[in-house]
Order: C-alpha cells, then sequence, then structure tokens
DNA sequence: GCGCGTTCGCAATATTCTTGCGCTTGGGGC
DNA sequence: GCCCCAAGCGCAAGAATATTGCGAACGCGC
C-alpha cells in the first residue's frame, strides 16, 4: 500500500500542507495550480490513504514555560519484549516525555523531555525514571539551542521522488 | 511577554488544536464551550503572541519511501560560535537532516535524520557529515520504532499550569 | 478507431469564517 | 454601597470557503 503513486501536484500539497497544515483549500488549489475541488479530493486521498497522518498545532513549549529540553538516552536491564513494552507505556504516561525511540545499539532507548525548569526535569528524573523498574542507566543532555526543529522546517517532500518504492 | 496569563479555556483551545490543527472553529467553540467568534478571537491572539507557532501536516515518512530513522551523534572539533553557526548552517542544507539541537556535555549535536533506505543514508554519513569540516567525530543509532511521536502525543497543555511563570 | 476509466473544471448548495454591535459581568474608586 | 470602566461574551449578517453533482477532456488498452 505504502507509496503507491504520487504525481508533481501530489507532492507539492504535502509540501504545502507541511509548512501550513490550515491553509484555505483555495489558496492550497491556486498555489499547485488546479481548481478547488479536484484538489481537496487530492487532500482527501491523501489523508485516506496514510500519507498525511493528521495536523497539528505547534505551540510553543517555552510560552507554556517548559522553558528546558532533554535528551535522555536509557538503557534497560532486560531487553526482552514484554520489558520493551512496559517501558514504552510507562513513558506513555509521563507528561514530559515527549518522544520515545527505541535505538539499537548500546543504548535501548532515546526520549525528548521537556520541563519547565532544571528542577522539575531533575525531580522526574530521579523520582521517576530512574527508579521505574528495569532501568539500567540513564544519560542525559541538555539542549541548549535547536537549529532545526521539527515543524519548521518539513522534510523535503519534493526530493521523495529520490525515495524510490517498490 | 511569554507566559502572559493563560485561562482554561485558552488551555484547551491549545490542547485540541495541538491535537487537530484543521478542527473548524465552530467545532472548537463547541468543545471548549464558548461560541464561535470569540473563540476565533482567542485563537488569534495565542498566534500573535507565540503560543501557537505555526499549523503542520504530519505526513508519514514510511508512506514517502523514508524507511528509516537514525538519531546521529556528532563531536566538533571546535566549539566556536563561529564554527557551531556553521555547522547548523550545514545541517539545514541537508534535506536529510531534520531535526538539529545543540546538547551540552561531550557531544555537541545530535540529529535526527531520515533516509530511504540504509545505503543512501550511509552515503550520507561518509559522503556528507563524517567529511564536512570540522566534524570530529560521529556516532550513530537506528530507531527500531516509537512508542511516543511527537505529533501524535501533544505535550500536555492542560497540565501546563504546573509551569508556573514568572 | 473506440470504449473505458480517471480526473479535471464549473456550478450550486451547505457550512464556515469574520466583523460589527449591544449586553452582561467583574473589579476598582469614590 | 454605588457608579463607571474594561474585558469578554453572544447574536446576527455578509463574505469567503468547503463540498457535492455533473458533464467534458484526456490517456490507455483493445
Amino acid at each position: 500500500m505504502p507509496g503507491a503513486k504520487l504525481d508533481e501536484i501530489d507532492r507539492m500539497i504535502l509540501a504545502e500542507l507541511q509548512a501550513d497544515g490550515r491553509m484555505t483549500n483555495v489558496e492550497l488549489a491556486r498555489r499547485v495550480g488546479i481548481s478547488a475541488p479536484p484538489c481537496l479530493r487530492r487532500v482527501r486521498t491523501l489523508e485516506e490513504q496514510g500519507y498525511i497522518r493528521g495536523y497539528h498545532a505547534d505551540v510553543d513549549p517555552r510560552e507554556l514555560g517548559f522553558d528546558v529540553s532533554v535528551f535522555v538516552m536509557v538503557r534497560l536491564v532486560s531487553q526482552s519484549e514484554a520489558e520493551l513494552s512496559a517501558f514504552e507505556a510507562r513513558c506513555g504516561g509521563w507528561p514530559l516525555v515527549r518522544e520515545c525511540h527505541m535505538l539499537n545499539g548500546e543504548v535501548d532507548f532515546i526520549l525528548k523531555c521537556v520541563a519547565p525548569d532544571l528542577r522539575s526535569f531533575q525531580s522526574f528524573l530521579t523520582g521517576e525514571l530512574t527508579a521505574a523498574p528495569n532501568v539500567a542507566s540513564v544519560k542525559t543532555s541538555l539542549v541548549i539551542r535547536n537549529a532545526k526543529a521539527e515543524p519548521g522546517v518539513p522534510f523535503d517532500v519534493l526530493e521523495a521522488r529520490l525515495a524510490r518504492k517498490a
């Protein structure tokens, strides 16, 4: 199913909606060079086929008082599937954990966390994360600044043709 | 300016728009319990004041043929501001690099990358990244799977009151 | 050469967005 | 305690947008 067939217009639509997810359909149609109705139909199709997973407002964590971002490298004691899932589930319940990726190599998980300040992060760290069962070791790195953030710099859909599909 | 005053309704708006950025204003107003016009005015204010940085379609990289995600830890030779900026600028020019965060500690940068397959990632790695000036060492970790992704699991705006502001 | 399916654009209707306006509510100052 | 002011709400109307149905053009295979 994935990577069926996207023409140039579909790719432009994805790029535009990635840059501005609230763009009006009329404006979108104008930019990709077709009229509104077929444009809307294409968008619906892209949504149904899973190319577009959803739309989200990009809320600034700092404005809400989340001033620190931290990457956390976690090693577990056991890497059995049950334990891996258990850890993921635990992450799902921690509001400070915004992303949770399972990795290969020596580190089992990398987490991206946010917190109002260092103190509350450290309290989370010692009170929750390192205290959780099966956690062997934890290494943290404060984010000083970020040059490229996810939503602001959408990955280049127009280059996606380079990614050949079966 | 940050963290001025958000009431309960503002927080609900942020939470709803984070979950579904294309929600109609009428629907949004219904959910937060006010009528459409004041709801739209609140949204506009939140945008102007920077609480909402933008809206973005969440495009599935896999559907587009980007099957591998990789975290890359980068150390530089020199950490002078000029060199740091130069590296950030270089990252900005690499389409495979979707995020670039400067860290404290031994590692200078962590990058989140996507690629169509391992081969093209490794070609990027050896041909571009490690070949770039001032790059001392590079360590990569493949993402096996992710339990919590950024847009799917918005951080909990309703808990944001815990983040006290000046 | 001729259907056949796909996708387009046009037109019409339904829904939403957007602005102006009057009203209620809550909080000082006197 | 009373008045006044500011902030925020809802209502209503006009403008813009979304959405559906339909006929026409294009490309493809037979």
